[in-house]
DNA sequence: GCTGCTCTTGACACTAGGTATCATTTCGTG
DNA sequence: CACGAAATGATACCTAGTGTCAAGAGCAGC
């Protein structure tokens, strides 16, 4: 009944997609399947740095390579938070397109749907004349666990 | 008829707030005039470039310190593009709610007033127990003129 | 199992887009 | 004009990456 992704699916899509299923692919794939796909939020050097304890031979830049590439197979959906900060999580199976609402204290994900009508992007083209290819929506605020601490400092 | 700002409100906006009215504050003041309000969109490196033609002696870190400040002052508008910059415009009078379409060529700003409804906001609020304090949302597209380029390269 | 071609890697240099520090300068009030 | 606070410019530093490239490692064909 779990929608988690599982290290082969996520092998199996680097194959598919005509890409080698290497060392340093096979670590960050299990770094990522150990943590759960349960909305827990990392930023690609949190993620290097979990992996260096089990793969300390896995270079920086393989890391944010690697990462951009799990985004583009569609295991891992990026997010902007208040403080201009991107960090990830991994996208349970079914993704529909959605957006987030944010904690800016303790960097907490809510999944919304909501999202601007289809018939005001059509608005928007027709008097703009633009071709729209896409949007970003994100929502700020604090979590119920982050609501009374003073310290936005 | 024109709402376009200028340089006298802006330094009086300084003075209003209990800042003092520098030297480099008048030189951005004048070159973001100088510019005029027509949706003109540049960075705070393009503005800092601009401001040495005339006033060689302004600082970079004076002149993102002043963008900031304009910001808060509410004479500039920050946008966001589809590669991730962030790019700024002078605001006319009468700055209400709004959210913007960028082109993703070049760099075109077209206003919208498309929004997600308050109650969807409430809505949200209720469901997860947040406090929500902002959004951001971004349309991006390509305009008229930069619809037959084929280089998206 | 070995070969060889290619994709991928890890190290490292480098970048954009800023921010922190601080001695020096300049406002603008008295 | 004098003086204290505010602001500045130079500089160093920073985060979040990206470009380069020789060396290494998948994997298809034998
Ligand atoms: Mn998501
Ligand atoms: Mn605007
Ligand atoms: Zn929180
Ligand atoms: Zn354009």
């Amino acid at each position: 009944m779990s929608k988690d992704v599982t290290v082969d699916q996520m092998l199996s899509a680097f194959e598919a997609a005509g890409m080698r299923t290497t060392r340093p692919r096979r670590a960050m794939a299990e770094q990522l399947v150990a943590w759960g796909a349960k909305e827990k939020e990392f930023s690609s050097e949190d993620l290097w740095h979990a992996v260096q304890e089990k793969a300390p031979w896995v270079g920086r830049a393989t890391a944010y390579r690697t990462v951009q590439l799990l985004q583009d197979l569609g295991f891992l959906d990026r997010v902007t938070f208040a403080d201009g900060t991107e960090r990830y999580h991994v996208v349970a199976a079914g993704h529909e397109h959605h957006h987030h609402l944010t904690c800016e204290m303790c960097h907490r994900i809510v999944p919304v749907e909501a999202c601007i009508a289809p018939a005001a992007f059509e608005a928007m083209a027709q008097q703009s004349g633009f071709a729209i290819s896409g949007h970003r929506l994100e929502i700020f605020g604090r979590c119920p666990d982050c609501q009374d601490d003073a310290h936005s400092c």
